[in-house]
RNA sequence: GUCCCCUUCGUCUAGAGGCCCAGGACACCGCCCUCUCACGGCGGCAACACCGGUUCGAAUCCGGUAGGGGACGCCA
């Protein structure tokens, strides 16, 4: 007996570019991805640009951008699926040769007719099969043809889906489709299971929506007598107040999400759990998630977009990166707010500094936000709270101190044991040497230790910056 | 309207008949740490949609109800 070789896993995430890469298409292909991964298969991508009206250019050069920033790399070639009409053509005319399909010829008023009563009567089924069995001779004359499927009348079609479990439905209630239009071109359906077939597909991981596609298009699959591929429809995610993801909630381009400060690696984190788990885990690195996927353990409900928890998750990655690759990131983004390009003694000072930022910021454009203070020129810009802070007593203590520091050795425990004397000595807490410090440094209430501040500014910056709020000469 | 799917804390989820008067995470609220803000630690609030049934026993199985979603194109 001949013993079948295993099956190579083959997928695919087949995106329409009819817009941005968004945030539901994206965890699609993560699945997919992973799916692929986890099976040592291959993840491939085709592009349905089909619908030549609403595809653009720069949807698919967005979708590419998207998949290659969230590292979701695919194998092989992109497959254009408007550069396969040919093909599609012509196994839709074996069909109709071996009378698997024929020729419709109704108007698109007919059509509609046969809706509108289909409704009225409560009925699931539109198109009535008017040329079905018809003799073709009695085509009017003049009138395109559209080719449908001859679908089964009688039984059942049955998904055994990965994710929703076994789906049937009567054939009755489905109708002929149409896989070639009256102008030549191919339907939806039709291509992708003439695609998937040629691409080898072995698992359709797609969103929920195309449930119902499933059942046309297995019936494709048999009247091509072609295997039918493995399915799982992963549910849709919606925005927070349950209904569909709109642009307000969340259906933004990933492109938005890198805009937002958002790093690739939270953002598959964040997308892998939603809908899928493994017991409490909830910080699962790729490799991780690669070992532990199946597609099977997808949950079958649709799940609300959270931004607290991708916001909780992004911190996280960020307290992890690499000093670095952080400043690489954050350096345009300053570059940007601060309108002028940064120098090495810039970048210098912000790599010293980043330690320090990382566990305050959840997003890059905060992280950025709060390092600007170490390099923005002076006179460093003071935020009302700072501003309230420094009193006059708070600048006159400023100005005490500073004698102080200009003979210390620059050192935050140095510093830090020199402060605490300095307060002890006047009868104050810690805090109120600290605040005015900190006003007067960072041009707000709220840094990292401020003696750490201190060192990455330096003695010469600290000095300047203070003497930029002390009082004048004679103060006291 | 018809067909299909879904329903555990506010949110993401664990849970596959007794381990659950339901666990984790985010968010929120306290406390601790502390020069501020974070991080971190500790603690708290908070859910099995509803009604029947099966069973000695149900979040888990079955049926119904309600609510939500998706699909119904010569769009993809």
């Amino acid at each position: 007996m001949l013993k079948r070789a295993p099956m190579t896993v083959v997928v695919r995430f087949a995106p329409s570019p009819t817009g941005f890469l968004h945030i539901g298409g994206a965890r699609t292909a993560l699945f997919n991805w992973l799916y692929a991964k986890h099976h040592g298969g291959k993840f491939l991508l085709r592009i349905e640009d089909t619908d030549r009206q609403r595809s653009t250019k720069e949807a698919v050069d967005a979708i590419i951008d998207g998949l290659q920033w969230l590292e979701l790399h695919w194998d092989g070639d992109i497959v254009m699926q408007s550069e396969r009409a040919q093909r599609h053509g012509d196994v839709a005319r074996t069909l109709l040769a071996a009378g698997d399909a024929y020729n419709c010829y109704c108007t698109p008023e007919e059509l509609e007719a046969m809706r509108a009563k289909a409704r009225a009567e409560g009925r699931s089924k539109l198109y009535e099969g008017t040329w079905r069995d018809r003799d073709p001779r009695e085509a009017p004359p003049g009138v395109k043809p559209a080719i449908r499927l001859k679908a089964p009348q009688t039984g059942e079609t049955i998904v055994h889906d990965h994710v929703q479990g076994t789906v049937r439905v009567a054939n009755e209630q489905l109708d002929d489709l149409i896989i070639l239009r009256s102008d030549g071109t191919p339907t939806y359906n039709f291509s992708v299971v003439v695609d998937d077939h040629d691409m080898g597909i072995t698992h359709v991981v797609r969103g929920d929506d195309h449930l119902n596609n499933a059942f046309r298009q297995i019936q494709i699959y048999r009247a091509l007598q072609w295997k039918v591929p493995e399915f799982a429809h992963v549910p849709l995610i919606h925005g927070p107040d349950g209904a569909k993801l709109s642009k307000r909630h969340g259906a933004l381009g990933v492109d938005a999400y890198r805009e937002m400060g958002y790093l690739p690696e939270a953002l598959r984190n964040y997308l892998l759990r939603l809908g899928w788990s493994h017991g409490d885990d909830e910080i699962i690195a790729t490799a991780q998630a690669i070992e532990w996927f199946d597609i099977d353990d997808v949950g079958r409900a649709a799940a609300r977009f959270d931004f607290a928890k991708l916001a909780n998750l992004n911190g996280h990655y960020i307290r992890e990166a690499d000093d670095a690759r952080l400043l690489g990131l954050i350096v345009p983004r300053l570059e940007r707010a601060l309108a002028r390009a940064l120098d090495q003694a810039d970048r210098a000072r912000l790599r010293a500094a980043l330690p320090g930022l990382k566990p305050r910021a959840k997003t890059l454009v905060e992280l950025a936000d709060q390092a600007r203070f170490y390099v923005e020129k002076r006179p460093l810009p003071l935020d009302d709270k700072a501003q309230a802070e420094l009193t006059a007593a708070a600048r006159s203590l400023i100005a005490g101190l500073m004698g102080h520091l200009a003979r210390l050795e620059w050192r935050a425990a140095a510093l830090e044991e020199a402060m605490r004397a300095f307060a002890e000595e006047r009868g104050v807490k810690l805090g109120a040497v600290a605040q005015p410090l900190r006003a007067a440094l960072v041009g707000a209430l709220a840094s990292p230790p401020i003696f750490e501040v201190m060192t990455v500014l330096g003695r010469e910056e600290t000095l300047a910056r203070l003497a930029d709020v002390a009082p004048a000469q004679s103060a006291v």
